[in-house]
DNA sequence: AATGAATGAGCTTTCATTCAT
DNA sequence: CATGAATGAAAGCTCATTCAT
């Protein structure tokens, strides 16, 4: 984005942008956009698009900056408090009685979280992987996407294993990419290659791997 | 490749230029690859080129499909067992006598030869990875490179299951994807985005995930 | 300029557009300076400045007029003889005893007068001759400076030709043009070009050839 | 120009387009030649334009470069033996009688010979001054131009200084430039800027100028 | 008197592919 | 088999100027 200070009226050009830009990266692909199609779509002239953005990659960047945020927001709304057994110390008898199982459930929400996001997030999580492809640029701003979810698992990892909760021969850092990494490849998998995968078999069958892998205990199947 | 009956001097053209493109491929990326790049490190004209391809993408997919063929074909050697463990080096007495142990190692051999042969086409796979980002094409070929991969891993959990070696409950199909994705993704991950982790820890940690998820009796720590 | 009455308010605006004009022209060059550059170093909008001027040609042309102006006023100053000679500092009873001498330090004044003119002015008259290159207009202006400046020189030579003092087989016209163009080249030269020569060295070069070819008798050197 | 190693119809097509530039140039001038108005003079595509250059500046370069070596090789013809008498001493016994006169015969060839080339070159000399407007590797090729013609100028002074036939005090340097300039800006006068002068009235003039400068004594006029 | 968003024509350059020789 | 000159569509970007507010 090249300016700070807009007028109202800036800013709804501005927005018009955006959108048209998403609309038309998410149809056409990164390769396949051409300033002159987001304009068209967007009702302005050529050079009313370089007032707002100095170039195809600048409108998509700010997309992707934008699309982060709210990545990361999400992430950051708590998760149920029912399911959620390690901050609130066992709200309800139920609950307390089975910790493990409570652990096993947040896992699974966190996980099934993560699918719901990058679900929501495709269509640009697309478009990014093809900017990758072109742009050391957009290649970083994927890898810091990464980092942040990775180094969440590891601190999990490491923090379990301080409370005598998994085998302290695990290593977290290869552990933490090596279950995050799976997460992220079924994600891409479902979402982005769109592979005949059901969304709840795989949250389920990461779950259970994940679980096993960081000794939470599994359900009963009954 | 235009043409399957070539004369011998032929034949050494096509090698020459195919070699070429791998260089050149390799060293400035998919996009930043032309077509005079390659032929003028090969040291023929341009006309030259498409009497042996019809494109540049057609001399990419040669070079792609060659890259299969080698990692297919290494993968079908049979591991052996004994040569299979990187930290025990000879067959010991103990290894015959627990067959636990010996699908513990024969696992890790596994995954650590996806992780080698990764590695050694590391540079190509980064190719197509950008290829794929621009066309269809070329995503089939790496989906079909990882069906291969994934159904292999699905037989292997059905006939666990089948041997009663396994939780019946698993799903082959889904857990196959999670853990060959996990593979995947790391050697992705170590050799494509050359990321700071180790191989053996790598190797390691994924083993002990696998061998978990489906039923095979870790080694103990000593 | 567009506007001859204007509020005070609006003559500070167009002094301002206009000193900031000169500083970015000076800077940038004719060609690299964009309307944007002068209106934001001025501080006010695009719409402010073609309320003042109607081109960025017509706020440049309003610079040059006022060059023009100051240059002319300056050699309006008629010349002290006594103070127009720089090696020697003071009025001394031989000046005016050898008239001769007197008129070829006068010669040297006038030369020198220019050469110190246009170093003052070597900054716009850089810009002028940038957009003499792309506009017939700044062509006619940079023509009619020199051709004020010409004539002059022209009537000084036909004054002593009258006065018996220079060989009437002189050409006037061509003669004026080849002396004056001397010293408009040399200015040139040192303050545009910034060529490495001694201000001193030429007027004083300048002023023998000229004194030579219109019959000024040179002080004898000691 | 790109490449040195050239198919006699490449050769041909590369002169076509340096034909069709200075064409087009010459006209239209530097800054607005469009390399789309040389194309389609040469009746070529534009794709075949950046096959033998890479800009417009870079044939813009090589018809200088060109202009550069005509001019200099015309210099370097020498001029008329019978009025050349430095070189040759004294041919004929006409020119022995009058040794003065010889010499200022053949600065006055010299000066015509400069102002006939100039004239010859003037309109891709006035090319290259508005192409120094705008860059300064054009600004670099001029300031070469004179300084290889007045360098020559200078030792000529000196050559006579050592020969105890002009003044010891005059300083070769500012006086070569002052009377190479001096022809400079008339040659560029006359036939950069039209201006209303006669040539043989200015070579008159300036040869005069020159003669009386350095000491070669003027024929008398009948 | 001032703003600043909007315009849009127009230019340069790239490169995979073709085809006459 | 080989050459390499020629193609030409296509895209990104600039910036002086206008005009509704």
């Amino acid at each position: 984005m090249k300016q700070e200070s807009l007028t109202p009226k800036g800013q709804r050009r501005l927005e018009e942008l955006l959108q048209a830009a998403k609309v038309v990266f998410e149809s056409a692909g990164y390769f396949d956009t051409r300033v002159s199609d987001i304009v068209s779509k967007a009702g302005v002239s050529h050079g009313t698009f370089y007032i707002y953005f100095d170039s195809k990659d600048d409108i998509l960047r700010t997309l992707i900056e934008r699309m982060v945020d709210e990545i990361f927001r999400a992430s950051e709304i708590p998760l149920d408090p029912r399911l959620s057994g390690s901050s609130e110390p066992s709200a309800s008898p139920q609950l307390s009685a089975s910790p493990q199982l409570s652990a096993y459930r947040q896992l699974e929400a966190s996980i099934r979280q993560y699918m719901v996001e990058y679900r929501r997030q495709a269509p640009m999580l697309r478009i990014l992987e093809q900017a990758v492809a072109s742009s050391d640029e957009f290649l970083r701003i994927r890898l810091a996407i990464r980092e942040r979810f990775l180094s969440r698992v590891q601190t999990a990892i490491e923090s379990r294993q301080d409370r005598g909760l998994c085998d302290p021969a695990l290593d977290p850092l290869h552990t933490a990419h090596a279950l995050g990494g799976m997460v992220d490849y079924l994600a891409h998998a479902l979402y982005v290659q769109s592979q005949p995968l059901d969304e709840d078999e795989a949250v389920a069958s990461m779950t259970r791997i994940w679980a096993q892998s960081v000794g939470i205990r599994c359900p009963v199947e009954h």
